[in-house]
DNA sequence: GTATGTGAACCACTTCACAGCA
DNA sequence: TGCTGTGAAGTGGTTCACATAC
């Protein structure tokens, strides 16, 4: 139905669930788009636009009820469900998005792991039985899963994701330093630091701020 | 000196420099834009018109040599140095940052770990000894760190954020899921990847593709 | 002949500014 | 009166298309 939303807007609606969240937890009950954009470093202007490509959340002089926004924007993001997700690449990096707590409490968790070293299959991290990578489509495929997260060397990341295509995931999140490829109906978000870095690196160099 | 340069074009070019350290390992000594935008997933044109930036680089009917471009490239991003940083929250996340394998070799180095948690201050992690964050300003100034990571947790991130850019650091790598705040003089990337997550699950309940 | 570099045309997103409703 | 919702205006980035150089 959404077809010719920006795809910028679709990225700060989290954003703006996780603010709201935060008001919620306050008790605040109601806010308007000139708080909510201080607090997030939008202009009100910007925020009442992104919302209104959903639908009128707001009410004239008074603001957004934060608890019926909240429920909405969770709705239209498709966070009011758990999603199962499978990792690949158990290594170090692997483990540690094993470990990282921030993905449960937003009803993301990893329900399988992959790898294709034999030394690390079969071995429980964080009471996760490693499975080898030959299992992945059936696997994903019994199970429903339609996120996965990539954790290979980057050698080995673009077959991963093929495979992953293969097996019929719709979302990739890549830790790998690649450019993936994959078809327009995949979804990929790279999770890259060092790019972030080499990119902060150009503005320390020639001091004076971005603008 | 470069002033009118948008922010995309300059995160767009350590993109380039992956792939043209990627193309010169393999031996590989011209290569046109036509080329490097298939592997990027991005148009020729997009790349010429980026680098015309910066310079002329290539040369007509034939295209840019790989290790001229990589080497300008690099000066242009100050990636030709090393640079040091300071990690603050020495957590189960701060510890994976450190075991981390990607920064060194691209020449991003944690020379100092910092934690408030008295438990912690003094462990060693994987060689860093892990100091207290009273100490932080002055080491910072005293070592001329100009980036830092952060990875506490979302209710100290900004007050950390404030002290590091009052210690003079002009650059943040932000792990903590806040909308961080800072003056436009210090650059701040964030690493999110629950935000990554929650944008991608609208096109996944949507589906049909990003189109 | 071939691929760059670049002004001009185009497109997409942001901001403005105000009508309209609570 | 106050703040939303939204066409219209403005801004910034991408793509085109061709003169230019090798």
């Amino acid at each position: 139905m959404p077809q010719e939303i920006p795809e910028v807007v679709i990225d700060r609606l989290p954003v703006y669930v996780r603010a709201l969240a935060a008001l919620e937890r306050q008790g605040r009950e109601v806010v308007n788009s000139q708080e909510l954009g201080e607090r997030l470093g939008v202009t009100p202007a910007q925020i009442r636009k992104d919302l209104s490509y959903f639908g009128r959340f707001g009410k004239q002089g008074r603001g957004y009820n934060v608890g019926r926004l909240l429920e909405e924007l969770r709705q239209i993001l498709g966070l009011t469900k758990e999603w199962p997700m499978v990792l690949v690449g158990v290594g170090q990096l692997g483990r540690a998005i094993v470990a990282y707590g921030g993905f449960v409490p937003q009803g993301f968790r990893i329900v399988e792991a992959f790898d294709v070293d034999a030394k690390i299959v079969g071995a429980t991290v964080d009471g996760l039985t490693v499975k080898s990578l030959d299992s992945l489509p059936q696997v994903v495929k019994r199970r429903k899963v339609e996120i996965a997260i990539v954790a290979v060397p980057a050698a080995t990341a673009q077959d991963v994701i093929d495979m992953l295509v293969g097996a019929g995931v719709k979302a990739i999140l890549n830790y790998a330093p690649i450019a993936a490829h994959a078809p327009a109906s995949v979804q990929i978000k790279d999770i890259d630091p060092v790019l972030s870095l080499q990119s902060m690196t150009f503005y320390v160099n020639n001091a004076g701020g971005k603008t």
